[in-house]
RNA sequence: GCGUCGGUGGCAGAGCGGUCAAUUGCACUAGACUGUAAAUCUAGCGCCCUUCGGGCUACGGAGGUUCGAAUCCUCCCCGACGCACCA
């Protein structure tokens, strides 16, 4: 652990109570522990959340003791944050199915073997056991200006939109979770800044203790504002897609935020990414989309990732791995890709015929949306979709 | 409880008796262009039918008026806002 380096600049936003007290407290040599949440309202962890758990490791390497949380309980309520409207609540059901393999993701980038190992647990764990009295000696501990002060809650109170007291609830319990595990670091996005710092609040209420808060930046793109791993946004990027999906989809990304990617999603050097910049943005990109596989898949996946893509985009191939389906000898085309979910309708499929959108791999554009099938084929339509059909 | 306004496609948000499968923006899909993209341009974007043509299902829910309803009426459900009530 001799003189891991701990740069508390890169992909943090902020620090509190400030970057100099955490260093104060860093150069006594005292090891801390430090956790993450991540509230399973899907099954996958992505790009943004890899963020956060970079800083992890970083602090993991540096000896401390890294805490995994798994929100099970709160998933369940919907953190309101930037929610113009209320969230509909997951089932208890779902949110085991979302978490189930959390930690499998999560361990790409932190470890939980090992001497230092870190440890993973889930909020209904005493979340799930407060009784009323203690929610509502919890409630007496903050006031109603203080939680509609909220950005999000002014907006929805002008525009007439509803707020659900169970809505007010959510940044307690999740400051609770400070409380149950009297931790001395929080580490989060800094879109849940107010909801860390309840938990900064209330562990000094409850316990006397105080608590850093890091926030990380957020993915964004720096040309419309947008969060960029956000599912309306489009290109959400999982740590446990393919290599190929996952390289393909980094390239896909818009060139002003790739460098964003490289400093916030992988392990590369700062200093390399500063060389990077001098490259074609191509080329950066597929840097950044290498360094991307290789963290969260292996040196060799991205390697091959990347001549799949080649092969694939820059010289118009089709992949080696492809998806396939089966159908019968004489079976129309289009209702075995229904069946396949590589389209959604009949409608779909003819309208992507008449865009000459549907092509054989190896030949030419297929223009007749009521082909039957005759043979094997490989198709490509669109500039994604890949389908192996097979005769059985 | 009373009153007012409102509930439309993934979202935002028009329409307020026929020309509405429903303007528009965003998102999304495809084509062209490229550096895989992005930007731009073009087209599409409920479902089914081989058709520039036809059918079906849709505008919170259930009924009703009408030749015809997303649009009018009744009841119900849900929301916002205001007022009242509170042993």
């Amino acid at each position: 652990m001799s003189e891991v380096n701990l740069d508390l600049t890169r992909a943090v936003e902020q620090i509190y109570p400030s970057r100099e007290a955490l260093q104060a407290v860093l150069a006594s040599g005292r090891k801390l522990t430090i956790y993450h949440g991540v509230d399973p309202t899907g099954p996958h962890l992505h790009l943004g959340h890899a963020t956060n758990l970079i800083l992890l490791r970083r602090f993991q390497e540096a000896g401390h003791k890294i805490i995994f949380l798994i929100g099970d309980f709160t998933a369940r309520i919907g953190d309101p944050t930037g929610k113009m409207s209320a969230r509909q609540a997951l089932s208890a059901d779902e949110v085991r199915q979302n978490f189930i393999t959390f930690r499998r993701q999560a361990a790409k980038v932190i470890s939980f073997r090992g001497p230092n190992r870190a440890t993973v647990v889930w909020n209904s764990r005493w979340l799930g056991r407060l009784r009323a009295a203690e929610i509502l000696e919890l409630m007496g501990k903050v006031t109603v200006q203080q939680m509609i002060e909220r950005d999000m809650f002014q907006a929805r109170r002008k525009n007439g939109k509803p707020i659900w007291l169970n809505e007010f609830l959510y940044p307690l319990l999740q400051g609770y979770d400070s409380v149950a595990l009297e931790v001395d670091v929080e580490v989060g996005g800094n879109d849940q800044t107010f909801n860390m710092l309840m938990g900064r609040d209330l562990l000094r209420a409850y316990r006397g203790r105080e608590k850093f808060v890091i926030t990380t930046t957020l993915l964004v793109n720096s040309k419309t504002g947008g969060k960029l791993m956000n599912k309306s946004e489009g290109g959400l990027i999982n740590l446990d897609d393919s290599p190929e999906v996952m390289y393909g989809k980094v390239m896909a990304l818009p060139d002003e935020v790739i460098f964003s990617i490289a400093e916030l999603c992988t392990l590369t050097p700062t200093a390399t990414i500063a060389d990077w910049r001098a490259l074609h943005p191509r080329d950066a990109k597929m840097q950044v989309a290498r360094a991307a596989v290789t963290l969260y898949a292996s040196v060799t996946a991205a390697a091959k990732a990347e001549a799949a893509f080649v092969a694939t985009f820059q010289k118009g191939g089709a992949p080696t791995e492809m998806s396939e389906v089966r159908a019968a000898a004489g079976e129309r085309l289009g209702a075995v890709l229904i069946r396949a979910g590589a389209v959604s309708s009949q409608a779909e499929w003819r309208r992507l015929v008449l865009a000459g959108a549907a092509r054989e791999v190896a030949g030419g554009i297929i223009t007749d949306s009521h082909l039957t099938i005759g043979r094997p084929l490989e198709l490509k339509i669109g500039k994604h979709r890949f389908w192996r059909v097979t005769i059985t």
